[in-house]
DNA sequence: AAACTAAAATAAACGGTGTATATATACAGT
DNA sequence: ACTGTATATATACACCGTTTATTTTAGTTT
């Protein structure tokens, strides 16, 4: 048998671009990203890198995997160090978490969120995992705040006839989280998302608010809408 | 005297340059945008449009502003559409607004608030009047309940020392609004502009809620939070 | 140990981008 | 007609992602 293939071996080179690449994506933002601009740093030659993930893109996937890897551990972490029998305060400490990851590594929260990489499109099929293991933290507070019969939506809009099936998707990598939950769960993602995105993007018009302070209150307002008792 | 200024005469290139972008941008996304492109469309090479733009981020510069002036159009036909002495209504009828100017001009909306432009950061001094002037229309609603005494933000943060001096700026641009309706604002802002970049960035979860639904339940929390009587 | 074979590197090139510089052209005022 | 300037082009530079062909390298087999 001839030399291994990669996925056999120790993938010294592969680790080697993904961190390269971490390092000027911390350095000078995501859009100056470059294959060109890793292997010089390196010291190979751009095609190499080819040798190791097909396309520029694929190499921008697994950043954002990484990333959403991070971000789910902080989520994990967060939650995990308040007591499950009160899933109120999990529920700020998670919302907590999240703006503090995302201002630890606005880098990465650009990568995710934003599209810094021109012409880029995550592939869902891949992605969709890990951002699942993020969303199914805030998805497994609402289950237990359900659960416990904290939870105050009664009055939440349906899930539209014809979306149930695309609900089977999520079951498959995000486990067996009813249907309300999850649709809770997406509208106080969008809540916490809305103010740290702008937050992140200084989108934020500069008469700023004490940050700090209104995302404390937006957090509030989050129990207050969403949790009874 | 020689021939005249570009400022001084009907400035057709410029004009041209600005509309074919637009259609490019509509077409094939604003990560596609390229001065050589446009060139190539209208018959010209691409150094010529340096006559008029003097780099490529001027152009997209004068095309934010353009997406700005169009969102405020909206913002404001929204409001005024509906009687001065009912600002609950205006507060949802600009919230309508709001998504559908987002859905009918997705790429405009990316434009503002994303980051489809590698290396492109937008200068504020030149933006902020046309952004200032967009969101306005949401602070003179903010401002017409608290005239009437029907805005429910009475432990509302207050704006942190040091900041007050930042508000000025909003001042000289955007009129007389109280510090206390302009950080509503954003906090309202914050909401519908979460909902509607996860939409418009597709980067909601495919277990996809009826997105009219869920946004009407949004508009009614804002209400309901923010609107007492 | 030598020969073979396949993986992984390089070299060179293609078409794309924004942009700077130098040059040609067209037009207004004298 | 001449002159000066605004505005176009031509050319070139330094990047980029990617493809192709070629060389080097290293493990396996004889």
């Amino acid at each position: 048998m001839p030399r291994l293939r990669h996925n056999e071996q120790p993938a010294d080179l592969q680790d080697a671009i993904k961190s390269t690449a971490w390092k000027q994506i911390t350095e000078s933002g995501a859009t100056s990203l470059s294959l060109r601009g890793i292997a010089r740093e390196l010291g190979i030659t751009a095609p190499a890198i080819y040798n190791y993930f097909q396309r520029r893109d694929d190499l921008v996937t697994a950043l954002i995997i990484d990333a959403y890897t991070s971000f789910g551990d902080w989520q994990i972490n967060a939650r995990d160090a308040v007591p499950q029998d009160n899933p109120a305060g999990r529920m700020t400490a998670i919302g907590l978490a999240y703006r503090n990851w995302a201002r630890t590594h606005p880098q990465r929260y650009q990568l995710i969120f934003g599209t810094p990489i021109p012409g880029y499109v995550a592939p869902l099929e891949k992605v969709f995992p890990f951002a699942a293991r993020s969303l199914g933290v805030l998805v497994s507070v609402v289950e237990a705040l359900r659960a416990a019969g904290q939870l105050n939506a009664d009055d939440f809009p349906k899930v539209a006839v014809g979306y149930e099936a695309a609900f089977s998707t999520w079951k498959n990598y995000g486990g067996e989280a009813d249907v309300l939950s999850l649709s809770v769960a997406v509208l106080i993602w969008s809540h916490v998302h809305g103010l740290v995105s702008l937050e992140i993007a200084n989108n934020q018009p500069p008469f700023g608010i004490n940050g700090d302070a209104l995302y404390l209150y937006e957090l509030a307002l989050i129990n207050k809408q969403f949790i009874r008792g």
